[in-house]
DNA sequence: ATTTCAATCAGTATAAATACGGATGTTATT
DNA sequence: AATAACATCCGTATTTATACTGATTGAAAT
């Protein structure tokens, strides 16, 4: 039975040397390297070609988590990320979740859960923990209040505005005139607060208006 | 001690019925009514002014679960939907819970998991079951696969036009010609296969570009 | 050494969007 | 009954964006 091979990355020595210490009790997992940011884990990961697994804080200089997870998932590894980060946020969690990490852990978590996860994660299956993705879930539906601010028409035109159509093409659709189309165009853009179609689009998608 | 009122909103009446047969066993449910999709759903809920709970089917005719989701959410009642359904895809999943869903059930969960699930939900908390947040998880991290089609130099520039910045701005903000941004625009825009600037930004934002 | 590609700039022409105006009938709300 | 909000429509002028073709430089890859 192989090892586990895992990288251990955080700026904070105290924790690094830490939970190294603590997992030298688990035969089954083995710490190749103890790295305080991006640049130094990339660095690693190019000397050691069998990594499994890396314990990823959040926070780190230089290169911090968010710019890893960013990194690995575009390259094509089969390094497996597992966020220990102390935020509990539900920004975070969902941030990481989307850029593909396979596991967020708080720094508080007991040395079971921990190598509980690892051993789930090595096997190639994600897992968040229901408290985590609890935290995930009220984020993502916090994330949309507003919905009442445009009217149904105004609604309908932005939903064909996000899909490349132009006003011709709108006011054709809805049986109506361009001109109707511009008006709704300008009237969802000063609600909204912006500049032009394109900001209009960034600031719809995230109050999830589309 | 008050029963939990709520109501059952599916469009199979087999369904239907055989969910509120199986309720009357317990005596802090009450099921006040059962109606086939939304638009009876919100007639009934003028009438009750009380329901905590709605079982909430996604796919039913005239008005479906996605919609009364958000029409839920627009008004400020506190009636608190728990989606049922067939789908165990995790875009429905995620859908239901960014509109906010207090829960997902499956269809062919237990009895015990789902009076558990009311408890919890009627006592205001959000439940998703730990099989349920993986598939979400899984589906959001698979959303975004795409990172090295742009160059930096692209990623700069759409991150400025998703800003509102014209081309004008981004000429002097980067220190060279317009066209040089109009260039990136352009190749940007057929990278990504889209036809304009709106439907751009909808795509890098579903492909986590911005 | 050659190819490939990112980044830069150019001309010309058309299409589309934005900024100002202003108007009318309908529907909710109070 | 009055008011507000909405959807619909129109004009003019200017600014932006898009389409097409084409070019140069330098860096990286093969």
């Amino acid at each position: 039975m192989k090892p586990i091979k895992l990288i251990i990355a955080d700026d904070h020595e105290l924790f690094r040397n830490g939970l190294n210490e603590l997992l030298k009790k688990y035969d089954d997992v083995q710490v190749v390297a103890l790295v305080e940011d991006g640049n130094e884990l990339f660095q690693e990961l190019e000397k050691h070609k069998d990594i499994a697994i890396v314990l990823l804080d959040i926070t780190m200089p230089n290169m911090d988590g968010f710019q890893v997870l960013n990194a690995l998932k575009s390259q094509n590894t089969n390094v497996k990320p597992i966020v220990i980060s102390m935020h509990d946020e539900g920004n975070y969690i969902a941030s990481c979740a989307k850029n593909g990490a396979y596991s967020y852990l708080l720094k508080n978590t007991d040395q079971d859960k921990l190598i509980k996860t690892i051993r789930i994660v090595n096997g190639g299956k994600k897992y968040f923990q229901p408290q985590i993705a609890e935290k995930m879930i009220n984020y993502m539906s916090e994330q949309s209040v507003s919905e009442n601010i445009l009217s149904n028409k105004e609604k309908e035109v932005l939903g064909l505005i996000s899909k490349g159509l132009t006003t011709k093409e709108i006011a054709k659709q809805l049986f109506v005139s361009s001109r109707t189309i511009e008006t709704h165009r300008a009237n969802i853009i000063k609600k909204l607060e912006v500049k032009n179609t394109a900001e209009l689009i960034k600031k719809a998608t995230e109050i999830n208006l589309i």
